[in-house]
DNA sequence: GTTCCTGCAAAAGCTTTGCAGAAGA
DNA sequence: TCTTCTGCAAAGCTTTTGCAGGAAC
């Protein structure tokens, strides 16, 4: 794990979560891999190193640590959930060529609207679509197909 | 239906779509209805004009204007779609409390982010949750529970 | 000993697919 | 006639639930 192991286990503990071996992995896997995963995701990379591990066990940790606000649960119109640890108030981009997801960062909180007077607003969204530069790239050096 | 019925084949007609009942109908409840249903409100609805009416064609004619740019499909995290008319660019505020969703305007067009530069933005998606007036009140008006 | 956690198997829920018959051009 | 459309049944996928064994306190 590349993150110091105490630091984890103390995170979790902090949150009045047991710091069982697949939660902190689990944890250790969000915070170090900025590709913003799916449940699926997480259990193939886990499993091979935790072989008993179960997808059970994925969405048992993830729907906890979205409860206690460690992570937060995206979703883009695809058909799977996608996971991200929550730093602080930041958007994201997604990639309809290769579908990597990118943070970028705006000020949110002022937003609002006279349309929305009497509403209270708990959460603010904001997600793009589009190409990433490296998607650019292969369009502009590639011949269009079909 | 509440649309003058010649306008709504036609609005099909001009997007290469075949006007058949199912299609008309549906497009007039998605017109008409404000609360951005999901394929099951539609297909429930619609069920009890049309009983020969069948959940796989509320699908594909869902997707088919989807593609046509007639509706967007709209994902708030739970795990049923739900389908709302293109008419302008508009963002959501799901309501916490009853589930409903209302529609409020913000201008996105000039967003954007130095982060962003060499992205290629293709759609901006806003959206908001909280709580609406009505949920607001009951809470207010009650005694928590619990 | 009691509570909490894990993981298998099965179920649940939404959406898609295969296909045959019907409708329309 | 040929293409397109509809709708039943079944499959596909992600996620949740039931439950029994195990670990932690």
């Amino acid at each position: 794990m590349n993150i110091a192991s105490k630091t984890l286990p103390r995170k979790l503990a902090g949150r009045l979560i047991r710091p069982t071996i697949q939660r902190i992995k689990i944890l250790d896997y969000l915070i170090n891999d900025p590709c913003h995963p799916t449940a699926d995701q997480i259990y193939k990379d886990l499993h091979k190193e935790i072989i008993t591990l179960s997808k059970t066990t994925i969405y048992n940790t993830l729907k906890l640590f979205a409860r206690a606000g460690i992570v937060k649960e995206l979703d883009f119109g695809n058909s799977e959930t996608r996971y991200d640890v929550i730093i602080e108030n930041h958007s994201h981009f997604l990639c309809k060529g290769c579908g990597s997801i990118s943070n970028f960062y705006i000020n949110l909180d002022d937003w609002s609207c006279s349309e929305l007077n009497g509403f209270k607003i708990i959460e603010r969204n904001v997600y793009f679509k589009g190409l990433c530069p490296d998607c650019l790239l292969n369009i502009n050096n590639k011949l269009p197909r079909e």
